[in-house]
RNA sequence: CGGGGUGUAGCGCAGUUGGUAGCGCGCAUGGUUUGGGACCAUGAGGCCGGCGGUUCGAGUCCGCCCACCCCGACCA
């Protein structure tokens, strides 16, 4: 391709409005450009990194024997509405009329759509396993659109589904998977860390994410150096120190004027926060409910979400609290009634807590459970955070931010069940099928690329997912002598096989190289009137700095094919 | 949705007490330059986010709305 044809301009100066590294130097490269709030165009530069991403993806989905097909993007709200799903995704549910006044909706993911069509096409444990896949475009309207590509509304996704007969199979596939979607990143020159995940509305019995580690990442990943325990924070569990056993004494009321954080009441009764219970408004689907937690412990809102299985979890009001009867810094759940109440199992351990009396400026001591309360639920609700106890080894736990490339679910039969997806096994019963379902974000792994692979001038692609791998520079193009030889190489090096780049423009040098920085093309080629009277070009590569060097003419093909061979390896 | 911020040329910005809009980069033309964002000259390009109001007169003052960005609740 020859740089003065090519679609797309590059800025000195990225737009206010980018803030993350990779927003701004895809922006400022040309090869994205905002439409609305989460809704880009890729330009060409930009759509043949996608491209090539997506060929990897296709690639190692093909040898795990994945089938690619596509679905639509317009789907039956009704079919959403059948698995409850439209609820659970709410809001972030694009939807539409067609003519008829019937709603439709635009595919956040093809769950729906992939287990009708299973239902339809598959009758045997013959037909077993099955594993099908898509890269396509997904809506969600998003709460929040952020950091240019690594968040927004409409995005192409690869999203495999597997089918098999039983959960053993399930494993198999998933595991398959894993073991792709590591391959995948790797080739796309980005290690990632495979995490312990919460399923949010894509449901299931079992996720893990795939973070890219980078402090821009939107996911606090915590993780454990001894053992390699590591999940994303919002399911991170962690090892709660029991407290020793005591002899339970008699409840006592006592005022404490003023304390109405934990804090200020352990401070008042001169007891440490793990020796309180810590109580907590929420609002569950319209309904209030009370949480309870160790005093030094913090509620972590997606376990309770998912222990509550309510589809809307908020803090409540101030105004929900008083309508409830609570009375907000010394509630407790001794004595309540008419409210659900949850509790962390944090609160088994130990006894005699400080817990508020449900009655301004006075709170109990000696409260211990199950003796003076009882709750509607017992689970762990507790937010893991770094120091804490690693759950397997009891090391500290390490915090980090990752971006999400990559999430992998076990789904069971959750939709095979709501959809009767079924097949006859061998005994001839009708069982439903056991589903996984993984995505992989290709324009956030585009995205999470850049944001890895860049210096100050610019991006340094990795050469897998370059959108083309030679930059051939031409410096003096207004002369015959080196526009000829310039032109000249860059044939030979596309009958050679090369993806070229060829900056034929008549620009400056230093505006030549400036703009070549900030592509990051793998290897750069210049060839000016000095490296003609060498018989040479001038041969760099986008990591390395200082000058290139300057190799002959004869042997260049071969030369630049065992550094891109070189790139290849370290990525 | 809560909190904070910004909307003036393709990009980055200025615009005073209200008087009909400017700078840098980029773009076009001509010329001089050519190994790290060169220089000179000339030129094109603006619904000042939108609507309404105040005023003889609004980019500027007031009101409403919209868009976009950032921080929190959601996710590939």
């Amino acid at each position: 391709m020859r740089l003065s044809q090519l679609f797309g301009k590059t800025l000195r100066q990225p737009p206010a409005e980018a803030e993350t590294v990779s927003h701004q130097l895809l922006v400022r490269a040309g090869m994205i450009h905002q439409v609305a709030a989460g809704v880009y165009s890729y330009l060409p530069l930009g759509w043949r990194a996608l491209r090539k991403i997506e060929q990897i993806i296709r690639e190692e989905m093909d040898a795990a024997g994945g089938q690619e097909l596509n679905m639509p993007v317009l789907q039956p709200l009704e079919l959403w509405q059948e698995t409850g799903r439209d609820k659970a995704l709410g809001d972030t549910l694009f939807t539409l009329k067609d003519r008829r006044q019937r709603p439709l909706v635009l595919g956040p993911t093809h769950e729906e759509v992939i287990t009708l069509l299973a239902r339809q096409n598959v009758r045997s444990y013959r037909d077993l396993p099955l594993l099908l896949y898509q890269i396509q475009t997904k809506f969600r309207d998003e709460p929040r659109p952020r950091g240019g590509l690594i968040r927004v509304r409409e995005f192409p996704m690869k999203d495999l589904y597997s089918f098999d007969v039983d959960e053993a199979g399930l494993n198999l596939s998933y595991r398959k998977m894993a073991e792709a979607y590591r391959r995948i990143f790797q080739r796309c020159g980005l290690p990632t860390l495979m995490v312990e995940a919460d399923s949010g509305a894509i449901g299931g019995k079992g996720s893990h994410e795939f973070m890219v580690i980078a402090p821009t990442g939107e996911n606090e990943v915590l993780t454990c150096e001894a053992c390699g325990y590591a999940a994303n924070a919002e399911r991170a569990a962690f090892a709660k120190s029991p407290l020793p056993p005591e002899e339970p004494m008699p409840l006592e009321e006592v005022p404490t004027p003023g304390a109405a954080t934990i804090a200020q009441v352990a401070g008042f009764l001169g007891v440490p926060p793990s020796q309180t219970y810590k109580a907590v408004f929420h609002w569950c689907d319209g309904a209030p409910v009370l949480v309870t937690i160790r005093g030094d412990l913090e509620v972590n809102e997606v376990k309770l979400k998912n222990a509550l299985k309510c589809a809307e979890l908020r803090l409540a009001t101030e105004r929900e609290v008083l309508a409830a009867g609570l009375v907000a810094g010394y509630a407790s759940p001794v004595g309540l009634k008419g409210i659900k109440t949850v509790a962390d199992d944090s609160i088994t351990t130990g006894a005699n807590f400080v817990a508020g009396a449900n009655r301004e400026g006075y709170h109990l001591k000696q409260v211990n459970y199950p003796r003076d309360f009882s709750v509607d639920l017992l689970t762990d609700i507790a937010q893991a955070q770094a120091g804490l106890p690693c759950p397997q080894c009891r090391a500290p736990l390490r915090s980090t931010r990752g971006i999400e490339v990559g999430h992998v679910f076990k789904l069971g039969a959750v939709y095979s069940q709501k959809l009767g997806a079924n097949f006859l096994d061998q005994e001839g019963r009708q069982r439903p099928m056991v589903m996984g379902c993984y995505g992989i974000g290709v324009g956030r792994l585009l995205a999470a690329a850049v944001e890895q692979n860049h210096d100050g001038a610019g991006i340094i692609w990795p050469s897998p997912i370059a959108p083309y791998q030679v930059h051939l520079v031409g410096l003096g193009m207004d002369k015959g002598e080196v526009a000829a030889s310039a032109a000249e190489l860059y044939s030979r090096l596309q009958a050679g096989g090369f993806e070229v780049l060829f900056d034929d423009r008549l620009e400056s040098p230093g505006v030549k190289f400036n703009d070549a920085d900030l592509l990051g093309l793998p290897v750069r080629l210049t060839i000016s009137a000095r490296t003609i009277k060498a018989q040479g070009a001038e041969l760099k590569r986008r990591r390395d700095a200082g000058p290139g060097a300057t190799v002959p003419l004869a042997g260049l093909l071969a030369e630049i094919k065992s550094l891109l061979a070189g790139e290849g390896q370290q990525a």
